[in-house]
DNA sequence: TACAATATGTCCCATAATAGACATATTGTA
DNA sequence: TACAATATGTCTATTATGGGACATATTGTA
């Protein structure tokens, strides 16, 4: 059917969006850099640099839409993530922006 | 109520989605450039340059998403662009994918 | 003991995108 | 007759982005 265009928009929406696909995945379970990588990876089958993915984590977490807490349980510590209400608000804003474009309205 | 971040996110999709924006604007009535212009910026509330509104919407015609016929009735000639069956399905996938992000999906 | 995988971080350079000017043409109005 | 609005187009200098390297640390495995 018509998927022609199906990976070259994902890539853009992944792209452009990034940290948004961020917060709904961090939104579902709490996740570090890592793991976010491998997942959106396998998700959205593009590639994800970690020289661009941590230091958007990191601004992620200095706006106030993500926490981190420093594990040191296995290997190397990491650096889970929870969703903050600054970030639940983020992500319902664009689900609303989504909704209206479905509806074909324009945002106002 | 939570619309902090409507205008910003509302600008980064209209930025990076301007020819989708193109696209849903031309599917409903078929326009010419100046006026997806002055549409675009009444409807989003962001300034649109013409000098990258012109090229992307060439480019719109040589990919097939778009057609134009020249208007000599008014003024000066107006292309008048019409969306393609091309251009509906790069529309319709992009709202599939809405779809699948509002459900919580990751698209496959 | 290497090497791969996990884990997080910075930095630079080449390419890409953007803002804004330059350019032209028509119609209506002050 | 200027000027504003309509209408479409190109070009360049600056800015932003992105790929990939450099850097370090731990654990498990061949």
């Amino acid at each position: 059917m018509g998927e022609t265009y199906r990976k070259e928009i994902v890539r853009r929406i992944v792209k452009n969006m990034l940290d948004i696909q961020i917060l709904r995945m961090v939104q579902t379970q709490p996740l570090w850099g890592y793991k976010i990588k491998k997942k959106a990876e396998a998700d959205f089958h593009i590639k994800i640099r970690h020289g661009a993915l941590y230091p958007l984590l990191n601004s992620l977490e200095r706006k106030g839409l993500l926490t981190s807490e420093t594990e040191h349980q296995t290997g190397r510590a990491r650096k889970v993530y929870n969703i903050t209400p600054r970030g639940r608000e983020y992500l319902d804003t664009y689900y609303s922006i989504l909704k209206e474009q479905l509806e074909s309205k324009q945002p106002t």
